[in-house]
DNA sequence: TTCCAGGGGTAGA
DNA sequence: TCTACCCATGGA
């Protein structure tokens, strides 16, 4: 089959290997990082229900997208799967203000120089809850496993082995807790995710108002959610472009005590007030700090 | 075996 | 508001 294809154009200040390793959701399913080639793969379920492979790489003038399944998309899909990969890579996001911020503060500048700061997410809201759900109060690796196994439970395209998309909600909700708990291995987070499954499914909540929320109302409305805390709500609004919320969690801990405090634990109030600084890029800086401290 | 990881809910002070 | 305890899981 010839595949079909085409180029989402940058700014200046968008890096795709920057965004890709932003953060450790490359590694979640149906994300998969190809280091050879340079490609991120996500495997994108359509409005009308089709399973199909993006395939992202940096290109000259932009973004490249590749559709290895799809010989020629109409303009509604091909603009479908633009749309998709342009919240992948928050292609918008215009951080020329940021950059401009952090000039103000000593030691920050490979910031700008490096055009870090934009974070990879997946193209609906639904599916990045759920993974921020999987990484409270377990280590990385089961996260990266629980949403593995989890994704087994989304739509597949047909005669293509490992190509499956992530669950949608009603599918979750389908299900019975304790099915669900044995199928993803989830523990206690097993009737969070089916909670919030069933509250999007039957119209309890609705994502996309929360899309248009300012800072603080995304932040509630998360925390609304059973399981989802101070930490999971931070990483979410900073995720949707929101960084006055300071997002606390073992990482950051550790990063602050080596980086900012002579390898002596602090408290959270005490990481709240260092970053407080950074005024409305607070969120951000920490979480930049956390990756630089990481080894990115 | 025990500890703890990209935490959060709940009860009781 | 703060603390203690509990929660499933699995790697170290």
């Amino acid at each position: 089959m010839t595949s079909a294809g085409f180029v989402i154009p940058t700014a200046p200040q968008f890096d795709f290997r920057v965004t890709v390793f932003s953060h450790g959701w490359l590694m979640l399913a149906p994300f998969s990082w190809d280091g050879d080639s340079g490609a991120l793969q996500y495997v994108y379920q359509t409005d009308s229900g089709a399973v199909q492979r993006l395939l992202m790489r940096e290109a000259a003038d932009g973004v490249r997208v590749d559709l290895p399944d799809c010989r020629s998309p109409s303009p509604q899909m091909e603009a479908e799967f633009s749309l998709a990969a342009k919240r992948i890579l928050n292609i918008d996001w215009d951080l020329c203000a940021f950059y401009a911020a952090m000039r103000a503060h000593e030691g920050y500048d490979w910031l700008e120089t490096e055009r870090k700061g934009r974070i990879l997410i997946s193209p609906n809201l639904w599916e990045d809850l759920v993974k921020v759900l999987l990484t409270t109060n377990c280590a990385w690796a089961q996260s990266v496993n629980m949403s593995r196994r989890l994704r087994r439970l989304g739509a597949a395209r047909p005669s293509l082995e490992d190509c499956q998309a992530f669950p949608s909600p009603g599918s979750i909700a389908a299900m019975d807790v304790d099915e669900l708990a044995a199928a993803a291995r989830a523990g206690y987070r097993s009737a969070y995710l089916h909670d919030l499954a069933r509250k999007i499914a039957e119209g309890e909540i609705d994502l996309d108002a929360w899309l248009a929320l300012d800072s603080d109302g995304l932040f509630k409305a998360v925390k609304s959610l059973k399981g989802f805390g101070d930490y999971a709500a931070g990483t979410i609004a900073r995720m949707y472009g929101h960084f006055d919320k300071v997002a606390i969690d073992t990482a950051c801990r550790a990063m602050y005590a080596a980086r900012h405090n002579g390898g002596v634990k602090g408290g959270d109030k005490e990481i709240q007030a260092h970053y407080q600084r950074f005024g409305r890029w607070r969120g951000l800086v920490m979480w930049m700090d956390v990756m630089r401290h990481y080894g990115d």
